[in-house]
DNA sequence: ACCTAAGCGAGACGGTACGTCCCGTCTTCTG
DNA sequence: CAGAAGACGGGACGTACCGTCTCGCTTAGGT
């Protein structure tokens, strides 16, 4: 049978109470009494959301991000990048920590493993079909090296947001992509 | 006044220990005790030493990323550059998981945070210099955004090691470095 | 107005499943969930029936320990007192591992202290009138001790009841009946 | 090797914090963190020394009794049985919770079992030498059911302790030796 | 050759947060 | 309306770990 469902204000009240916490104290220094207290809500009923105040810390970043829409052609592949790497600054700069975390346990557990592979997967699918898409409309050569290519793109914006957590503006995605594009 | 002089061998099996354990649990998880058992070593011959765990892990931390020994001129910039990577590459490889967790765990400890600016920050000086260099020998324009081929040239390296935990070759390393010049 | 009537079966299921969780756990073990679950019944639909956990299992121990039913006159002081001590044995062998509970809470629970108290004080009026029936009889002085015949006969009982754990048998109990006849 | 000794201070403290908490809320609502608070200890210090705060009552308790002392011949049957049931009268008071505990538990712990066997045993041994002393001097037959009259003299101490939870005076005491002795 | 300052292993300590458990209440849906 | 299911606030439980401390023992260097 049905049982009370789970209290939809408590949901939320619990994830802003966190992400607050979070600004103020940092994942160490974070406490789940404070976030109870500042949810006015009782500990188990976090508990009874996630398992763990790291489970709780990641649950509030992904809640945060909104989610990433499918991308309409822009007609050339200099704009459908610049339009792929926008979706992924934005991807970084919502989750934040919780991409960190994936990057972090990397071997740790398996079952993370599948996912971030699938993850990881799709985007560079994503990738590779716009560029055959430009390959087919006679912008480059049919033989560039698609992972390369993504490589140089992805590679200096994960960069920049991992080792030195920046966000970074549309003028430095224009040209990441033209120096991308310059290498074919 | 002398005493008892400090012993060698706890001193690196601490920092063996505590890389060992970082490793393994990353900062949140490590525990001292734990360090201390492994290092066969009682805490307070830690405490001692490291003023806390913070420390401890700093220290163990900078203790395995060789220093950036100063490179030699190989006379061009792109010889330079290559060598760089290189270095960049082996950093990454050698000190494997450790860095991962280093990176992963950006702003989760407010405190460790400062001592990994200082450390990126440093890489990067160096970096500079090895651009500077060219610059003085007219290679490249004097207006050159050298944070910006930083990243073109850290980036791919950086992501496809933590993202795809794959080290690269040197081919691979080439093909960067003349991306990074030809966008320059 | 009248509505759904309660279930019979529920009441007699939670009793019992009480009974049983509280031989096991004792009270302060004694969890409400876990007769719920045993009972195949809600929290709530104890909580309609008994205001508290306290209540529930004072409830439970009454319903178990029958009434000191009213005994036949036997016509004499000796022949009452065996047929007394014959319905404790029964009572303690019946009811076994709860009124071991019983008497080894007293004063952990302040709560429970009060119904224990009330049910022993009826059993010793019951006892207490046999005997002044005796009195009245002639068959004894008038000023004898009630409280400590009575104690001359419930020891030994409970005595090798809760030590020795033994279920004593009918010339046992002739022998303790002489003996605090004797007494007097 | 030995590491540092505990604390003699808090040994005492918590025992004394423990008998002092319990006195006012009881077992049920005596609260660890009390204790602590009232010992000026942290809680990991009692944990250390009890693995529950059912063990800390107890042991609080069982501090709070003095030893047994051996006993002297008092050169008649009826002396020795009264100064016998003089200290069982003040091992239960002194114990107190502890014996009921004891007896509520037969039958749960295998190990407590045999404690409690050999305990009892001890004590009827100890009783059965007084009556063959006396049986040896003459005093009283030698066919007497010893283990009877032991029931006799203890159950209605046991019976007054743990039903009514009553410490007797010297008076009673006499009477039930006498009324022991009447019956043999 | 001794003495003494310091290091060391062991482990207890105060404090603080964790994650669990359970009580008694509540909310929802089903029969 | 009673009942099953189960979430909720509150609050204690027992655990884990940090950084400090107190022991008794070992290891030099200075006299």
């Amino acid at each position: 049978m049905a049982g009370r469902p789970r209290s939809i204000e408590a949901d939320a009240a619990i994830l802003e109470a966190t992400l607050e916490e979070y600004k103020h104290c940092g994942y160490g220094g974070l406490c789940v009494d404070a976030v109870a207290a500042r949810a006015g809500v009782s500990k188990a009923t976090i508990y009874r959301r996630y398992a763990s105040k790291l489970d709780l810390v990641m649950a509030s970043t992904v809640a945060a991000v909104p989610d990433a829409t499918s991308q309409p052609d822009t007609g050339s592949l200099r704009g459908d990048l610049i339009q792929r790497l926008h979706a992924l600054r934005d991807l970084l700069h919502g989750t934040g920590r919780v991409m960190r975390r994936l990057v972090s346990e990397r071997g740790d557990y398996a079952e993370l493993d599948a996912a971030h592979a699938q993850f990881v997967a799709e985007r560079r699918a994503a990738t590779a079909s716009l560029i055959e898409r430009a390959i087919a409309r006679g912008e480059i050569a049919a033989d560039v090296d698609v992972a390369f290519v993504s490589d140089l793109l992805a590679g200096p914006l994960f960069y920049r947001f991992l080792v030195h957590d920046d966000v970074v503006d549309d003028t430095y995605i224009e040209r990441v992509v033209d120096a991308a594009l310059g290498a074919v």
